[in-house]
DNA sequence: GTGAAAGCGCTAACAA
DNA sequence: TTGTTAGCGCTTTCAC
C-alpha cells in the first residue's frame, strides 16, 4: 500500500546525485550522457519505481501523443470493428487514444469534440451523423485541426480540405441493386436508417436509384427505420401489401438487414424463396446468419487502421488527400437469390405493434 | 486557417485588463469576483475563442479526470458493449476514456496498463485474461490504483481488496446446464474458449461440472476452442463420433455457439431436431438468429456503467467492494429444446480443413 | 475584490 | 559532459 506520490524526475537527480538535466537526457536516450551518469540515473529510476509522467510532458511538448476517436455508437458493430482497428494502429505508433460516442446527436458531437480539443488531441477520427452541412467540420477546417472522418463520405466539394476514408457507397449500393436485377428482380424497394442521422444511407439510397434508372425500373423513397426500432413487421407488412409486387428489398445496413429477414420469416415469408434481402455492412455476424446474409461487405477494421495513418500524415504537416476510398466487395450469401416465379402469399394485415 | 497558437488566460487577462488568477477565478466561477471584472473576463474570453488547456490543468491537479480502459478486444460484441456503457456513464461523469486493446495477451495488458499510469488516469477499468493468478493484478494492489475489473470474478480470497463487476459464471452456466438436464439430455457436452486466456471458461465450465455432477451424470473436460477458429466442423465431427450419444452441447461464448449453429447445419444436423445448442453472453444478433439463440443473458452494458460508478467511488476513497455480481437471464431461444427420440444420423467422418 | 508569485513535472536552450 | 534556468498553462495560496 502506498498512497505516497510517486517520484519525480528530481527525486531521481537528488538520489543518484545528478541535475535534473541530465536525468531527464538518461530518460530520453539523448546523447552526451558519460556511463556512469547514465547508470547512477538507471539504478535509481529503477529504486524509485519511476514512473515518468506524461502531464508534465505533454504540457512541456504542446501535444499528448493522443488522438481523440468520436463515433455514433461503441456497441455497434461497424464502429466497435472500426475502432478496433484504430486502436491497433494507434497502439502500434504509440498513440494513445480517447474514445467518446455521440449517439447521433448532433449537439453531442459539439460537446464531445470540445472536450476532446481541451485536452489538446494531437487530431481527431471521427464519424458524423451527416458530413453534407455540418458546422462542426467547417469550425475544424477553421481552426486548422487535423481530422480525419471515417465512414462519411465528404461532398466532392471539400475533398480538397478534407481527409476520409470509407468505401464508395453509392456505387456498392448501385452494384448490390445491379446484383439484384440481374437476378431477375424488377420491383426492388429499400429500407434504410434516418436519412437525417446518416449521410452513409442517403449515399446508398442515391446507388440504389442509381441501378433502378439505369435499369428502366421504378424506385421509390426508402422506408425509414429509426435506428430504435427492433421490430420492423408493420413496416414491412405495410410494403408489402402496397406494394405486393415487392420481390426484393435492399436494407442500408446489416442490423436492419437481420431484423428485416427474422421479421418476414415471423410473417410467414421465406427468405429467399418468397422475398430476397440485401444489405450493407458485411458485418461478422451476418455469415453466420442461416442463411448468411447477402450484402456488401466494408473492410471496417482497415478503414480504422487506414485513418491512424492518414491522421498521423495530417498531424506532421500533410495536406489532406481528400476522400480515401477502399474497396468492397458483394457478398453472394443466402438471404437473396432469384425471385419465384409464383408470387408469395401474403400474411394477414394485422398490427404487431403489441408483439406478444 | 489558423496556425497560430491558441489563445490562454494570459491573453484574456492582458485583453480584459485583469490578472490571470481573476481570470482563472472567473472560468472556473469561483466567488469573489466583480460583476464588470467577470464581464471583461468573459467577453475578452470569448473573443479570442478560449479554449481552456487541459494538459495544464492536469498537470497541476495532479490528475486528468480520465479513466483508463483496458479490454481484450474492442471488435467483439461483449466487450463493445460494455465499452458503450462505460462511454456512457463516463461522459456522463464528464469523464473521458482513453481505451486500449490486449488481445488477450499478457505482455501487452502490463505495456498497456504501464502506458496508461504513465498518463495518470485516475482509475483502471479492465478485463485481464485471467483474473486468478495475475501479477499485474498484484502490482496495481501494491501501488494503490484504483481499478475495477469487468467481466473477471476474482477469487473469493481477494474479494477483499479488489473491486469488480460481472455475473455470476458458474452459477448460470450451472442454470443453463441444469435447464438442458431438465429437457431431458442426458449427455451434454461443452466447447469453450482456452482456458489459458479466459477465467470466465473456467467459471462457466465449473458451473458445467456442478450441473452434471449433480444430476449424477458425467462430464468431459471442455473442447477448447481457439478464439481465432472459426470453422468448428472438424471438432463437432471428431466429437459425435467420439460420443455418438451427444444430444447437447454449452458453448462458453455466443460467438462460440454462432459458429457451432452453422457447422452442425452444415454437416447436415438439425438444431435443435437432432442436437441443442446453448450458449452464453446474449449478444444482440443472437436474438435475430433463426432460430434465436438458447444463451445466458449477461447485462454487458449495465456491466459498464456499473463499473464507471464503482471506479469513481475508489477514486474517492471509498474501499474496495469485492465482486458485484449482476443478475443474468437464461434465454429459451430455439437452439435447444427437448432431445429428439431417434438419434441423428451422423455426417461422415471427412475432414473440413480445407472448406470449399 | 484583486494581483503577485509559486509550482505541478518535464524538456531544452544556454552556459560552463 | 554537466548544471542552471526558463517556461509550457493552469490553480491556488497569500498579501494587499
Amino acid at each position: 500500500m502506498s498512497t505516497q506520490r510517486s517520484a519525480t524526475i528530481k527525486d531521481i537527480a537528488s538520489r543518484a546525485e545528478v541535475s535534473i538535466a541530465t536525468v531527464s537526457r538518461v530518460l530520453n536516450a539523448k546523447a552526451g550522457v558519460s556511463d556512469a551518469a547514465s547508470e547512477a540515473v538507471l539504478a535509481a529510476a529503477r529504486q524509485l519505481g519511476f514512473r515518468p509522467n506524461q502531464l508534465g510532458r505533454n504540457l512541456r511538448a504542446a501535444r499528448s501523443a493522443t488522438l481523440g476517436v468520436m463515433l455514433p455508437r461503441l456497441g455497434h458493430p461497424v464502429f466497435a470493428e472500426c475502432l478496433q482497428g484504430i486502436e491497433q494502429a494507434a497502439r502500434g505508433r504509440g498513440l494513445s487514444i480517447v474514445v467518446s460516442a455521440t449517439d447521433y446527436d448532433r449537439a453531442t458531437e459539439e460537446a464531445v469534440s470540445e472536450q476532446l480539443l481541451r485536452q489538446r488531441v494531437d487530431g481527431l477520427i471521427l464519424t458524423v451523423a451527416d458530413a453534407a452541412d455540418n458546422p462542426l467540420l467547417d469550425k475544424l477546417d477553421a481552426e486548422g485541426v487535423p481530422y480525419v472522418l471515417v465512414f462519411n463520405q465528404p461532398l466532392a466539394a471539400k475533398a480538397a480540405v478534407r481527409s476520409s476514408v470509407g468505401v464508395d457507397n453509392r456505387a456498392a449500393a448501385r452494384e448490390m441493386v445491379q446484383q439484384l436485377l440481374a437476378w431477375g428482380h424488377r420491383e426492388i424497394h429499400m429500407l434504410a436508417g434516418q436519412f437525417g442521422q446518416s449521410d452513409r444511407a442517403r449515399q446508398r439510397f442515391a446507388g440504389y436509384c442509381d441501378a433502378m434508372q439505369q435499369a428502366g425500373r421504378d424506385w421509390r423513397a426508402p422506408l425509414q427505420v429509426p435506428f430504435t426500432t427492433d421490430d420492423t413487421r408493420d413496416v414491412l407488412l405495410h410494403l408489402l401489401h402496397e406494394r405486393p409486387q415487392t420481390t426484393a428489398l435492399f436494407c442500408s445496413n446489416d442490423q436492419l438487414t437481420m431484423t428485416v429477414v427474422r421479421d418476414l420469416r415471423a410473417l410467414g415469408l421465406f427468405v429467399p424463396g418468397d422475398i430476397s434481402v440485401a444489405g450493407f455492412d458485411g458485418v461478422q455476424t451476418g455469415a453466420l446468419m442461416h442463411p448468411p446474409l447477402t450484402t456488401v461487405s466494408t473492410p471496417t477494421v482497415q478503414i480504422g487502421r487506414a485513418a491512424v495513418a492518414l491522421l498521423s500524415e495530417r498531424i506532421a504537416g500533410a495536406a489532406p488527400q481528400g476522400a480515401v476510398l477502399l474497396p468492397h466487395a458483394l457478398v453472394p450469401g443466402g438471404t437473396a437469390r432469384e425471385p419465384s416465379p409464383i408470387p408469395p402469399r401474403l400474411p394477414e394485415r394485422t398490427s404487431h405493434a403489441d408483439p406478444s
